[in-house]
DNA sequence: TGACATGTCAAACAAATGTTTTAATTATCT
DNA sequence: AGATAATTAAAACATTTGTTTGACATGTCA
């Protein structure tokens, strides 16, 4: 008996069926979140038993977890932060290239989009599985992003102004993501697809760089309040 | 006996314990939407009997449209779209109130959070309830903006440019409740609460100004391609 | 071939949960 | 007070769902 009976044979085994458990519960968990996803669907549609789940992973738990790290690479790995870029090229054109694989990641077809179902689902029912990924992936994109914004404002990337205009950039990006079914029903030609993703990063770029290159001296309190408030009780 | 027994009787009886499971019901699908929220732990929190539910509204799903709705109502009475402003006010005072109103309504403690809190499970889980509210709440408060930034860009609120400078504003406050987790962790500073509204109202408002003052006219395609784009395979 | 580990399967278990039932209790009206 | 309707309460029902169990099959190696 040899000594390592965790990891489930590492080569010999067909391991077939373990992965196709894995491309089942992406599916699922990204259509239907942790909770509502049910054993018995992921294992009907990997051609598996029921108790398949919890012989390769454990529970399902187990399961989610490295579910949600297999869809992040396959999606980082079709869509880098920053796609054949280098250093040397100006800034706005990083950023149109960020808002665009942004959007691309996101709205791509199956496998490639779980991850940002997964994520957004952790949004709001966070599974414990998200810090992880956070300080991963998130922080890195971040730091990408800020740098970008850095050197449009010519400022430094910890100044509190590149970090707000940095999330306001990504808030547009997501929010065609998180709010389809609204922008759907209300402005059915603004929905993020296919054919929509060109124009809409075209729109995203122009309107962040408009705003960075013509953003106003933050003011002081009092006067902020007399030119934009009404009334402030 | 008189010839309505569907409405439990108007006025005369107590209904106390129907407006208890009202609030328990909005604090508990708030906290955990349609699906985890359970019957239970709504007539737990109401000092009611398992069985009140379905007693006094039929089943979940009713209550759970009746919450809805009243929190909806709630929301929008303490915040309305723009608050205390006139036609005559200067369009970018009005979208300052716009901003800053619709971050208090999501960003307010417990009773007034409740909808927004119930739409951002909407936007992932529909549970039908939503397609209503649409119409009768966010459609208006789309025209609303979108003739602030028509007024704004100068152009009609028809035009394409309009909708999407309105989305790209809209987005930046609803990012804020979205991804409140991830903001939290990466820019705690920056996290919506009631310190902070002010300050992000201002951000948003100036960011989005700027933006729309500056907004370049749209290019063809074939231009725009070369000015902003690296690669495009 | 025979022993052993690995994988699969059907069935069952245990807990959670929306709903129903039936009886008891309370309020309302004559 | 007494009759009638409205409300509450406890228990049970039916379904779903994650997990476990024990039997069976399959492959590997001596």
């Amino acid at each position: 008996m040899d000594l390592k009976p965790q990891p489930p044979p590492e080569v010999g085994s067909p391991d077939e069926t373990r992965r196709q458990l894995l491309e089942a519960a992406g599916a699922v968990f990204a259509a239907a979140g942790f909770r509502q996803a049910t054993v018995r669907e992921i294992c009907r549609r990997a051609g598996a038993n029921i108790a398949a789940v919890n012989y390769h992973f454990g529970d399902k738990e187990t399961l989610y977890a490295e579910v949600l790290r297999y869809s992040q690479q396959q999606a980082f790995e079709k869509y880098p932060l920053l796609p054949g870029i280098d250093a040397a090229t100006p800034a706005p054109v990083k950023l149109h290239a960020f808002v665009r694989s942004f959007l691309l990641r996101i709205s791509d077809p199956e496998p490639t989009a779980w991850f940002g179902k997964m994520m957004l689902r952790e949004m709001i029912e966070p599974t414990g599985a998200l810090e992880a990924l956070l300080e991963e992936r998130i922080r890195p994109m971040a730091a990408q992003l800020g740098g970008i914004v850095a050197e449009i404002l010519g400022r430094s990337p910890d100044d509190e102004r590149v970090r707000l205009c940095s999330l306001s950039i990504v808030s547009q990006c997501v929010f065609y993501h998180h709010c389809r079914r609204v922008v759907a029903q209300l402005f059915p030609e603004q929905t993020l697809n296919a054919s929509t993703v060109e124009p809409l990063a075209d729109h995203i770029t122009r309107f962040s760089l408009a705003a960075m290159r013509h953003l106003p001296e933050p003011e002081k309190a009092k006067r902020r309040s007399r030119r934009l408030s009404a009334h402030r009780r």
